[in-house]
DNA sequence: TGTACATCAGTGAACGCGCGTTCACTGATGTAC
DNA sequence: TGTACATCAGTGAACGCGCGTTCACTGATGTAC
């Protein structure tokens, strides 16, 4: 149980646990969640389907395991982006994070849609993916909070209705000090912009109306960041 | 042939095509999309599954025709609700067309998951659900035209570089007289902010974050309304 | 109006294939004395 | 260091179930003279 010296067994046991979730990964460019197999994975590898089951209690564990890691993946990209800029240029980490997410649905769409397109059928993601799910959004948050300790302000409206203000508690407290509620709106929105726009390119619905989709998100990163009252 | 006096066979087809799609609009709720199966429908409705192919010709020809009915329904909704405003309130206007989406969404669920969310994986839309996904987008197009001829403006930046311009082409032409690049870059924006909320609300994103859904939605409506330079 | 023929809806069997999960079992690896 | 025992990985058969699509066929409905 020591951490150098590790037994051969376990260090058998997290390659195979590895070669399973490689493996199915595969599986879900392929099929899609909702067709992911145990049997196809086990056959991929060579082993007896029950095998399988020595490294996931069921089909929903295998699935709930890649959820959690294409929330790590996309999570520490997005960390990554939000430090490799200068910390008081705001305008620069909006659009690297921004680039990053896209990038990222670009290049592992089947992932992307995963866990931002329609839910699995028949399966309710347990608790252990809420936190993976948080690095995502956590950078931009910080993001935020910055802006507004830098005194800027998002543009448009800033009176927000006390109701939305009480609604919005669990967003304006996730980072200290809290956002005001004109921040919280104005994130969110541009939250909503971001997926929004990253799920319509990706699942085809741009294809018939925007021919040059790198320089129609840059224009549309472009008019978030003012929206943000970043630039 | 002619078309007043139908015949019973006519009668009795159009039906039991109707039937099959009512079925298999339940079957979608249940296990969605990929497991949208043939042989449930004719179990549902007690007939063979061969029989189905009379109606069908395949699996997909069932997923299309769904899809093409998702979009016709959602379309038509939204056209009504544009036209049930006055049509110089183009602030009204907008509120009614994205508070329409809204609730078909959550109403419907599963038929928005259909058209906008992930790929149903190993289908490939056939050209015949295009003019329906068209429907959706007329009125929203429509209307940035209408606020263009009102002389109003867009919030933010209004100069786009050249390539985005021509990369636009499309969707400024899809309305007469055609939308400057400024309206067209504020338009699929808010189109994206729009169709971003409910996809990440309709998927259980906003769970965590915000309490009072419909509060939210109101004033991300309103933001979205000042982008646009409506209010 | 009645009859002969053509069209069409629906059947049931068949093809060839897939799935998640459990269980008793074998044989290898790890551990404690 | 060597041996006895416990743990664990992997097997293969089984349970009970599902699927899309094709095909030859029956019997009802529609049509043309």
């Amino acid at each position: 149980m020591s951490s150098a010296p590790r037994t051969a067994r376990a260090v058998a046991r997290e390659q195979l646990t590895r070669a399973i979730l490689d493996s199915a990964g595969t599986q879900l460019a392929e099929v899609g969640p909702a067709a992911l197999s145990v049997r196809a994975v086990a056959r991929d590898l060579g082993m007896a389907s029950s095998a399988v089951y020595r490294y996931f209690r069921s089909r929903d564990a295998l699935l709930t395991a890649l959820i959690v890691e294409a929330y790590d993946d996309l999570g520490g990209r997005v960390e990554e982006g939000a430090a490799s800029v200068p910390p008081d240029d705001l305008r620069a980490r909006w659009g690297v994070v921004a680039h990053v997410v896209r990038d990222w649905a670009r290049s592992q769409p089947h992932r992307y849609a995963l866990v931002y397109g329609s839910p699995v059928p028949g399966y309710a993601a347990p608790e252990d993916t809420v936190a993976p799910a948080r690095r995502v959004t956590q950078p931009m948050l910080e993001l935020l909070r910055d802006a507004q300790r830098a005194g800027l302000r998002p543009a448009g409206p800033t009176d927000v209705p006390a109701e939305e203000e009480a609604g919005l508690t669990p967003v304006l407290e996730s980072v200290e000090p809290p956002l005001s509620p004109a921040w919280g709106v104005a994130g969110l929105t541009a939250w909503a912009t971001l997926f929004g726009h990253v799920s319509l390119e990706l699942f085809g619905h741009m294809h018939n109306a925007v021919l040059d989709q790198d320089t129609h998100f840059a224009c549309v990163v472009d008019r978030t960041a003012h929206d943000l009252g970043l630039a």
